[in-house]
DNA sequence: TGTTTATATTGCAATATTACGATCTATTGT
DNA sequence: ACAATAGATCGTAATATTGCAATATAAACA
């Protein structure tokens, strides 16, 4: 235990919670939403960004990367980070598709 | 350790990874989809819904109820269960505003 | 080659999450 | 009052997550 299970979901059920998980972090939203902002694919000055340690912020956007969200692409020394546009995309539908069923208030609740 | 440090985070961030925590996990996830399908309020038909015990989901059910996800009256021996459709269109509108910006394809990535 | 710079990985330690059996609570019906 | 039913809570065990210091790696440059 401690596991999550994911036997008995749907294959769609689990795929969207790995992105959801991935998002679910303070600094990891908080780094798509600087990647987002200024777009253009920037370095590590995301350690500057965030009250984090390096090798934090390394690992949060490994998080990001295995769950697709983002991608990185060796400048040298550096890296250049940057959402993965396909990926965002595809996330956005799911998420659309989730909301698209219009809740009705009920008389219950 | 193993807590999450979310000083240092706006508010809105902070408040919005609740719900996404909330709902990145496939039973979790699952029971919002059922909900939302089913629309009128159900009771604990979902233990049968689900392929975890009802003390599990008691606490995937209390823990959507926390985030503000779901609402549950109590209805005799039974509880009822549905969207909390305010928080819902809250939810709808803050991640429509995480996903406004258009991702342009980077040349770096 | 050696040094600097940028990022990744490792190795903890602390805390959180998940799951389930057992148990408690509260209501309904007899 | 007593049994049945529906849910919640407790206790516990296993695993996951988070964070950082220390260290490793790898490229650029002197």
């Amino acid at each position: 235990m401690g596991t999550t299970k994911s036997t008995g979901f749907s294959k769609k059920q689990n795929d969207l919670v790995i992105v959801l998980r991935a998002m679910a972090h303070p600094a990891r939203l908080a780094i798509i939403q600087h990647l987002l902002k200024v777009n253009s694919c920037i370095g590590g000055e995301l350690v500057d960004e965030l009250p984090l340690a390096q090798p934090t912020v390394s690992r949060h956007l490994k998080e990001l990367k295995d769950a697709g969200i983002i991608k990185g692409t060796i400048d040298g020394v550096k890296v250049n980070y940057c959402i993965n546009s396909k990926k965002w995309n595809l996330i956005r539908e799911q998420l659309d598709q989730l909301f698209a069923t219009s809740v009705k208030d009920n008389d219950c609740c």
